[in-house]
DNA sequence: GTGCCATGTGAAA
DNA sequence: TTCACCTGGCACC
């Protein structure tokens, strides 16, 4: 699930169901308890992403960071009350909706400057687009000061926040370009291209739940194993080219791509 | 039913 | 560089 797309899904849920209210919060599995404690009863002031972190900003200055990793999840309830099943690191309850969040690989209240830092460090997503930020162009400045492969870039979350591994290899194929490409021998265009396609699927993403990277498709409701080009699909002929699609690791992760549309 | 793997960091070594 | 996180989907028995 986690993607850039799902969180900012997410953080508008909570925007929806709880800013503006006082949070019952709680934590059923006890590891959440004493933060818990100090935010619960307070009014949520704001919810926002930024690439795959989630920001929750409390009345009275706190804010929690949520980070879900790969196992965290979150399970909404249309009832304050809901039983608790399994692990539930904490829940957030107003009167008619509950949120439950399991397995995270952060949940931890922020001091204002170590959250100004983070978000310092943080590259621009490409789903808060903010012209006067110059993200496209900071996202190319990143890019190419990097010797570093435009496979890892792309995963690297201080240079573009919210790609993951399908979008990584995804927008990589729709752009024609090979991830053993080193980010310096990257041209600006070919990178303006690539961010541009980031803001469009990622919105689709948004818009779906699913990260579809087909444009055919997009107003579909395409099963799993058919809304990408490459994803999961080694071995097979590439839909474009009919090169088999090759898997390697990059950094430990598994990489994607196909060597026919590649170059 | 069992066991492996995963859309990812983050801390320890 | 390795391990921890410790869930859930799915291939396989």
């Amino acid at each position: 699930m986690p993607e850039g797309h799902t969180v900012h899904r997410i953080a508008n849920t909570f925007a929806s169901e709880f800013v503006g209210k006082p949070v019952t919060v709680t934590s059923p599995q006890g590891r959440f308890s004493a933060d818990a404690n100090l935010l619960s009863g307070r009014v949520l002031k704001r919810s926002r992403a930024v690439g795959k972190q989630m920001f929750l900003e409390f009345d009275g200055g706190a804010t929690l960071r949520i980070h879900l990793g790969i196992y965290g999840k979150w399970q909404f309830h249309r009832s304050a009350d809901a039983p608790v099943t399994g692990q539930v690191r904490a829940r957030f309850a107003v009167e008619e909706f509950a949120a439950d969040l399991r397995g995270p690989t952060a949940c931890e209240i922020i001091s204002k400057d170590d959250l100004k830092k983070l978000l310092a460090r943080l590259g621009p997503d490409p789903l808060n687009p903010n012209p006067a930020n110059r993200e496209a162009a900071r996202f190319i400045e990143r890019v190419r000061a990097s010797r570093s492969p435009i496979g890892l870039l792309l995963m690297n979350q201080d240079v573009i926040a919210g790609i993951g591994n399908v979008y990584r290899a995804e927008l990589l194929f729709r752009a024609g370009v090979s991830p053993h490409r080193l980010g310096n021998s990257m041209r600006t265009n070919q990178l303006q291209e690539i961010w541009d396609d980031a803001v469009k699927l990622l919105r689709i993403g948004v818009k779906t739940g699913f990260m579809i990277t087909k444009d055919d498709l997009f107003n579909k409701n395409p099963s799993k194993s058919d809304r990408n080009w490459l994803y999961k699909r080694e071995g097979q002929p590439c839909e474009r080219c009919n090169t088999k699609i090759a898997l390697e690791l990059m950094a430990t992760r598994k990489l994607y791509w196909c060597p026919g549309c590649q170059k």
